[in-house]
DNA sequence: TTTAATCCAGTTGTATGACATCACTCAACT
DNA sequence: AGTTGAGTGATGTCATACAACTGGATTAAA
C-alpha cells in the first residue's frame, strides 16, 4: 500500500480514487472493463501517468478502483493491446516507453481534437452543410442506395488560422432524425458551428455511437480545387484520408474524406506484431 | 458440443483442436493467452473462419483448446481489440464483418508478405547492402551515437515484376552478431536475397523479436533519383512510410523507409474509438 | 386476434480464491 | 569471485460461482 504511484508524479490523483462502477445510470452498451480501460486512457493521454511509470500491483490497483482483478486486468490488456502499456511478468505493468497521442491514426479522434492537441486553434473557414443524392461510391461506402439523400458537410479547418484540413462529412439523411422526426438543416448547422465536432451531434442528438472507423490512406496531390481552398499551389502534397465509422452492430454509420496539407500534421501508427 | 462451427465452414479443421500449450519448448516469452489469440488470427486472416461467423461459447472453446475460460477470454479480448472479432454481451462471440487484412497498417507486416497478400509474386530488382556511419537523424531515431556503424539494405521490390517500392532498412552494426561474433556483410546478404524478408534474418539469425512498430506518414512526391528507382513520371505521388521496430525491452531494433508508388496498394487502418 | 408482459435458456461479464510461473534480490555456499 | 538457491513480489493461469444481458418462446391480458 506504500505505493507512490500517484502521489508524487501526477497532479490529480482525486482522477483515479473515487472511481465509481456506474451500474444503470444511462444505458451504457461498455462494459465495466472497457469504462476502466477509458479511463486509464485518459489519464495517460492527458500525460497524468507519465511514460514508463509503474503501475500499482493488480490486486491494489482492483481495490483502488473497487473493481474485481479480473476487471483490471481485462482493462489492462486493452490497454496493452493499443501500445499504451506494457506488462512484465513477474516484475509490473509500467506505462508504455512512447505511449499513443491523439496524432495516431490508430486512436480515432476527430479533426478538432487533432489540430487541439498539437497545441493549436482550431477553427472553421467555409462551411457548406447540404443534402444531395449519393453517388455510386458513397452508396457502396454507407451500404445504401445509389441515390439516397445523404448530408454532407463542407469545411475548412484552421490551426491558429491557417488552412490545414479540407473536410467533407457524409451521412445518410435516414438517420438525421430524433423522436420528434427529421432534424432540419439548420438544427445540425448551428449545433456544428458551435461544437465544431460532427461526432459531438451524431452522439447527442441522434444516439449513434461510433464504434470503430477504417480509414482508407490515398497520398495525392492537390488538383485546382483543392489548392484553392487549402490554399497552397497546385501539385502539392496532400494526404487524402477517407474513412468509414462504424457503429456498434456492424452498420456504416458515416463518411469522412480528410485532405490534409502534407507538413501541417505528422502523423503515426502504432502496429502490432 | 453440437457446434458444427468448424465442421461444415472450415477447410482445415485439424489446426485448431489438437492445440497443445507449449510449455517449455523454446524460449518464448509470449504468454499462453497471446499465443492462442495469435492462433485464432492466422485462422481468420487466412479466411478459414469466415467474416459474421459464430465462434463457440467460451466455455467450449476453453475444451477445444484446452485453455480456462479465462485465457479464452484473455485472447478474445486481443483479438477484439485488433477488430478481428465482435463480442456481444448474452448474445455470442461472432468473426467481425471486415477484418484486417495485410494491407491494414495496424498489423506490423512486411512488405513481402504484402504483396504476396495482394496476390502477386514478390521479387527484388536492385540490391545494394552497405556499412556506413548513422546520419544524425538515423542515430536519433535508433537511439545510437551518431557516427555509430550501421548497416543499411537498398531493395526494389517488384510485384509481379513491376517496381511498386522503394525500400530503405537500416540497422545497427552492433546488433548483427550472433555468438560466434559480428556476421559478415555476405552472409546476410546471401540470406536476405533468398528469404526476402530482413525480419526473418532478424529472429532467425539474431534472435531478435519486434513487439511492435511505430510508422510515421509522409506523403511526397517522387524526386529524380526515386522516379528513377521506381520507374515513374518525377512528380508522381508517393507514400512513404517510415517506421522504427522496437523490440521487447523497448529498445529500438530497426529503422525502416518504404516509399510506395501512390496506387499500387490501398492502405487502410483500424481505428478503434 | 392482437398485444404486452413474463419466463427461460443460452452467452458473455464480473467476482473471488487459489496456485503456477517468472524476475529479481540477496544470503549462503563452494 | 563465482555460483547456487531460497525468498519475495509481481503477473499469468485455472476453477467456480454468480450477475447481467439477449432473444425467443410462452403466457396472460386487452
Amino acid at each position: 500500500m506504500s505505493y507512490n504511484w500517484i502521489k508524487d508524479k501526477v497532479e490529480n490523483p482525486s482522477r483515479l480514487q473515487p472511481f465509481v462502477p456506474i451500474v444503470g445510470d444511462s444505458y451504457d452498451s461498455t462494459t465495466l472493463a472497457q469504462r476502466v480501460a477509458e479511463q486509464l486512457r485518459s489519464l495517460i493521454m492527458e500525460g497524468k501517468l507519465p511514460p514508463e511509470y509503474r503501475l500499482p500491483n493488480e490486486p491494489d490497483l482492483s481495490a483502488l478502483l473497487n473493481v474485481s482483478r479480473s476487471t483490471v486486468r481485462s482493462a489492462l490488456t486493452i490497454l496493452e493491446q493499443g501500445g499504451f502499456i506494457q506488462r512484465r511478468w513477474g516484475v509490473g505493468t509500467f506505462i508504455a516507453k512512447d505511449p499513443p497521442t491523439y496524432n495516431n491514426l490508430s486512436i480515432n479522434s476527430g479533426v478538432t481534437q487533432l489540430i487541439r492537441s498539437s497545441g493549436a486553434e482550431p477553427g472553421t473557414a467555409e462551411f457548406l452543410i447540404t443534402t444531395r443524392p449519393a453517388s455510386e461510391h458513397v452508396a457502396n461506402r454507407l451500404s445504401l442506395e445509389p441515390g439516397a439523400p445523404v448530408v454532407t458537410l463542407e469545411r475548412v479547418r484552421l490551426a491558429n488560422d491557417r488552412r490545414v484540413v479540407f473536410s467533407l462529412d457524409t451521412l445518410s439523411q435516414s438517420l438525421c432524425r430524433n423522436q420528434d422526426g427529421e432534424i432540419p438543416l439548420p438544427e445540425i448547422e448551428a449545433f456544428v458551428r458551435e461544437r465544431q465536432s460532427m461526432y459531438d451531434f451524431m452522439r447527442e442528438r441522434l444516439f449513434l455511437d461510433i464504434h470503430h472507423g477504417i480509414a482508407w490512406i490515398h497520398p495525392t496531390s492537390a488538383e485546382a480545387y483543392l489548392a484553392d481552398k487549402l490554399s497552397i499551389p497546385r501539385g502539392s502534397s496532400i494526404l487524402h484520408i477517407e474513412q468509414v465509422d462504424i457503429g456498434n452492430d456492424g452498420e456504416p454509420l458515416a463518411l469522412t474524406n480528410e485532405y490534409y496539407v502534407a507538413d501541417a500534421f505528422t502523423f503515426y501508427i502504432y502496429r502490432s506484431s
